[in-house]
This record gives C-alpha cells, structure tokens and sequence, in this order.
DNA sequence: CGAATTTGACCCGCGC
DNA sequence: GCGCGGGTCAAATTCG
C-alpha cells in the first residue's frame, strides 16, 4: 500500500502538487494527452475500481490538474448529459423517476469522488513520508561514504546515470573468490550468488554533473551509446576513447572531437554465467587486455552488423563478484538494428540521452548543490544523490584518473538494493568540482527471483535459466525503496497482466530487457517513468528538448532526452536474440520474443521512441571512419 | 578456406 | 622524460 503512495502521487499530486506539475509540464511536452484521456475515459465510466483508475492514470505527470478533472468531471457530465436526454426524449411520464436515479447517480459519483479524494490525499501523505524518509537516508549517506572509495567518486566522477535495473542478491556481492582470476572465458558464475538474486529492479539515475558545465552544449550528440556501454567500475574502469581510440575512430571521433568530453556510456552489469551478454547485437572481439585492479581480462568488441559501425563495447567481470558481467557499450549504431538488438540499444541509447540530458542540464536547476535531493518523482524515487556514496565496486585504485572523459550510464541489472553500490561511476569527466548524482531506482527486494524477466523475453537476463515463476517477476519492479516496489507490484499486477504471467511462466531468465519492455508497454507506466524522469533530468537542461538519444542526428545535436511515453526507451525494447557472442544470452534475450528475423527491426523498435529510435545509416556513418574494421 | 578469436606489440594520454 | 595503464592493431592461431 505505502509504495503506491509514489505513483498515486503523480495522480492526485493535483491538489498539493499541483504548483510543481505545472513547473514541470513547461518542461515536457505534451504527451501527455494520451493519458489524460485514458484517465478521463475511465473516470467517466465511473464505477470501476478506484485503485485501478489511480494507478492507470498516472503515467505521466501531465497536468494533475487535468487529470484530476478527468476524474470527477466526467462522471458529472455523464450525469446531466443522461439528465438532459432524459428529459427530453422520455416521456414525461418517467420524469420523476429520472430525476431520482439521476440524483442518486449523482449521489453515487459524490461519494466516489470523495473516496477519490481521500485516496489522492492519502497517497500524498504516504508520498510525502516516504519522501522524507528518503530525505533522511540520503543526508546520513554522505557522511558515511567517507571512504576511500568516495574519495574517487567525488573527485572524478562527473557525471553519472545509472539505471539499474535488476535483481540483487541479497548480500551485495560478495565476492572475493575472485581471487582465481578467470580469465574471460571461463565463466566465473559458478557462484551460486545467482540463486539470491532478487529480482529487482532499478533505474538509478545518477548524475554527476560538473558544476561547470553548466553549458556544455551539447552533451555528446552520441549518446551514442544507444547500444550503451558498460563501464565497470570497479576497477574504475574508464573509458577514455578518445585517447585511444584516435586512430580509427571515424564517426565516433567525429563526434567526440565535437564534444570531447562527453561521451555517454551506458554500462550494464548483469548476472550472467556466460563470457558475455547476449544484447542481440553482432560483435567481434578485437582485443582483450588485464586491467588493473581487476583479475578479470576485459574484451574489447566492436559491433560488425555493419562495417562501418562505430560502437564498442568493453566487457568484463566485476572484481568483486564475478557472477556480475559488465557490458560498457560506446557509440552509435549507424545501422538498423536487428530486432533483438533493439531493445538494449533503445535502453542504453535512453540511458545515454538521459546522461547526457542530464549534463547538459546543470545541475542548477533541480540539484541542489548539496548533495541530495530528492527529486520529485511523480511517485517514482528517482532521487538525487551526490556522489559521495560509497561504491562498493568501484576500485580504489582505478585508473579512472586517467581521463575520464565519458559520462557513463550505468544499468544495474544485479542489485537493487544499494543504489549507491549499484552506481558505477565509471564516467569520469575531469573531475569538476562534483555534481550531484541523481538516483532512480526501480528495485525490488525479492529475493527469488531473477533478476528481471519479460515476456518478451526480450531481454531476459537470468543466470540459468531459471525459471522461474512466481508472480514476482516484473510485478516486483520497485522504483526506490522497499515502499515503492509494493506500489510497483500492485501496480503492475493490475495493470500488467502480461508481465506476471510471463513471470509466471518459467522463462529462463528474462531479466531487465523483459521487465522494460513491459514497462514500456505500459503506457501509463511509462508516462510516469517519463515524468519523472523529465523532471528530474529536464528541469535542468534547457536544451533537452531536442531529440533524445536517438542516435540520429539530432541525438548529438543534443542530447534531449524525451522521456514520452514511447520515448522512454529504457523500459522499451530489449534485444532477443543473441549474436554471435552472446553467451549469455539464452537469458538475456530470448525469450518469448517473437520469430522476428534477427536482422530486421522492426518489432522491436515499436518500442522505441522517434526520437530515440536508433539512427539510421543516414546519419552518421559520414565518416567511413574505422577502417579498422577489417570484420567487412 | 574463410571467418573469428587470441595475443603480444604498439600508440597515446596522464601522472610523477 | 619516464613509467603506467587503457585501448587498439594486426599477425598468428583456432574454429566451423
């Protein structure tokens, strides 16, 4: 109940809320209308449940206001509408009758109205508390994270998304026993960690933004990393591409000599047995080196779906606890996609504008300069943090000094539960002063489950497969804390009959793929996701309101990072099928998605928002850059 | 036999 | 200037 108070708030954030939906509405656009009408729609027809009307409506923050009305002005004119009607066409005979069904209808709608109000009210309340628990947490935080560990995030991390989106083991991770260092092929899973995942998930949001880049123009038009790039931040991984990269970097350099120092990655770490994760995308391994700090070799591919293709991505095991595989994706897809491919590149590409957004924006607006805020999240916990949080996998000793230069994203499939440990902070721009980080997240606290499964399959993440069932699967997203995920499950139950019984079935491991599909799909749940990630995100930016990640053009012009419904591609589409070198992928994709030819991508794609919609070959590829592509 | 992977060497930036 | 570390190249090797 309490965790419903979140979304609920976005609802009835009406009456109190109202000043700051208003604020908020300048900042996105409208896309809201389609929900409001469903909103209204419903509200019109009156009697349902309640609750179901309150959670459905709530997708975006569109107006409160309007929604609101929807809610109890339909009901009025239905009522004088069936007055009016009946008045004039009946037979006076029946007047009398009317009039008192009418007044009892009437009557009815009151009192429904009311009850309305009491749960608007009440969810406030509950928003409100939780609010202020949170508030709480995050002050404490800071104090804590006075380890060596923050000493690094503080200085060098500028910015820093992370989306997380998984299931935690309930330990954090544990693990030492790394200590064998397996080389990348060797799966490391055998830890049995997998078996406590809990399926989670999580969109942290983190942003770390240099108070000075105040203006960074345009963030990195890539955000490229549509595909998304998986950081580790343990070993404080970095990714410096611009630095090596020279040579053959084509488009990418391009771009990056734009914005020299934004690059957006997007990493995802997963539990997965398999030497990598399966995002349907086709990659070949072009090196693999020992980085320090980290006993685990990372293997550096490049995407050969198309010659030309200027993404990257960087794979290896986290340090701490080998079960996790990180994936750092880098650039832009300049080709179509193969469906599978789509749902990864759609979130990670979300991910990326969504950092970039987020940098572009200063942090002036919504962060305050301290540390945390916590952001309004239309009911979702989407919260500011700054830094200083410990990490638990980021390396002391990482090199991230070196040069940071990439803001990156992180999607934490593994763990929820800490945000703070989820965050990688791999994006390490020189280190501006410090910028607040924004959290987001969406976790559960199952502890079962896998991580994340959707029907879809789309992008199902599991160590083995397991299957499972349980009705936890997606229903158990949480966004923030514990009283979040029950909002989010009831939520998703309600509303999202596909996901459970998905999760019922006993898909291997569908992991965040499945779960943002399913999310996505889910307008209303998207739109609130939008929401309040375009509050938190866009309030700042001013510029954001370009495109967003798409890898289009417009991506790099700016990173705008819609969050529409559709746009919100991070909940979208999850890639499926597996390329060649997906190990991991039997759960990471597959599942249930539908025979769509690998290559083509149009299914998935449905999902992606325009604006996010990767890039077309059109664009970027000007440069036939990597010549270093001798996969052609 | 062609394609993909492996792996040592090289390049480059950064810090000392 | 030197060493360190990340990232990439490209020959050698392996795989299908």
């Amino acid at each position: 109940m309490d965790m419903e108070a979140a979304p609920r708030k976005s609802v009835h954030g009406g009456s109190s809320v109202k000043k700051e939906d208003q604020q908020k509405k300048a900042e996105s656009s409208g896309d809201e209308d389609c929900c409001t009408e469903e909103v209204f729609l419903k509200a019109g027809n009156g009697k349902g449940g309640q609750d179901d009307k309150i959670h459905q409506s709530s997708p975006n923050r569109q107006d409160f206001t309007s929604k609101i009305q929807g809610f109890f002005m339909p009901k009025m004119e239905m009522t004088s509408s069936e007055f009016n009607s009946n008045v004039s066409s009946s037979a006076q005979a029946g007047q009398a009758d009317l009039l008192k069904s009418t007044k009892a209808e009437m009557g009815e709608v009151m009192e429904e109205n009311q009850r309305l109000r009491m749960y608007l009210d009440r969810a406030m309340k509950d928003y409100r508390a939780l609010q202020m628990q949170f508030n709480d947490m995050v002050q404490q935080e800071p104090n804590k994270s006075s380890s060596t560990i923050t000493t690094h995030q503080e200085t060098e991390e500028p910015e820093l998304v992370s989306l997380s989106l998984g299931m935690s083991s309930s330990d954090g991770k544990k693990d030492d026993h790394f200590s064998s260092k397996n080389h990348g092929k060797e799966k490391v899973d055998k830890d049995g960690e997998d078996d406590k995942k809990v399926l989670a998930l999580g969109l942290d949001c983190n942003f770390e933004l240099p108070k000075d880049q105040e203006n960074e123009p345009s963030p990195n038009p890539s955000l490229e990393a549509s595909s998304g790039e998986v950081k580790e931040e343990e070993g404080g991984e970095k990714w410096p591409p611009q630095k090596s990269l020279k040579n053959v970097r084509s488009e990418e350099d391009e771009v990056s000599q734009q914005n020299p120092a934004k690059r957006a990655r997007v990493s995802v770490r997963v539990r997965c047995d398999t030497p990598t994760m399966n995002d349907g995308c086709q990659w070949r391994k072009y090196g693999q080196k020992i980085a320090k700090g980290n006993p685990c070799p990372r293997a550096y591919y490049r995407c050969t779906v198309a010659p030309n293709c200027p993404v990257r991505k960087q794979v290896q095991r986290c340090a701490e606890d080998m079960s996790i595989l990180i994936t750092t994706y880098e650039g832009t897809h300049n080709h179509p996609l193969p469906v599978s491919a789509t749902a990864m590149a759609s979130t990670t590409s979300a991910a990326a504008s969504m950092l970039m957004s987020g940098s572009t924006t200063s942090t002036s607006g919504l962060l305050p300069p301290s540390n945390f805020a916590s952001a309004n999240l239309n009911g979702l916990n989407f919260f500011l943090s700054d830094n200083s949080k410990p990490k638990p996998f980021y390396l002391p000793n990482s090199s991230l000094s070196s040069s940071p230069s990439f803001p990156t994203i992180t999607l934490d499939l593994t763990t929820s539960s800490n945000a703070s440990s989820n965050l990688t902070k791999l994006g390490s721009f020189p280190p501006r002063s410090y910028s607040a980080t924004r959290d987001l997240n969406f976790s559960s606290l199952e502890s079962n489950a896998l991580p994340l499964s959707w029907n879809n399959g789309v992008l199902s993440y599991g160590p083995q497969a397991q299957p499972y069932n349980k009705n936890q699967s997606i229903s158990s997203l949480n966004f923030g804390r514990q009283p979040q995920e029950t909002l989010y499950q009831s939520y998703s139950q309600k509303n999202h009959p596909i996901l459970n019984s998905s999760a019922q079935q006993s898909l291997p491991a569908e992991t965040i793929a499945a779960a943002t599909k399913a999310i996505t799909s889910d307008p209303s749940f998207q739109s609130a996701l939008a929401a309040a990630l375009t509050s938190i995100i866009g309030s700042g930016a001013g510029g954001t309101t370009g495109a967003p990640a798409s890898q289009t053009s417009a991506d790099k012009s700016g990173q705008n990072l819609k969050l529409n419904d559709q746009s919100f591609p991070i909940l979208s589409s999850f890639p499926s099928s597996t390329s060649t070198v997906n190990k991991c992928a039997p759960t990471f994709l597959n599942s249930s998605k539908p025979p769509s030819s690998a290559n083509s991508q149009p299914g998935s794609l449905m999902f992606l928002s325009p604006s996010l919609s990767f890039p077309t070959p059109s664009n970027k590829s000007t440069s036939p850059g990597d010549n270093r592509d001798r996969i052609s």
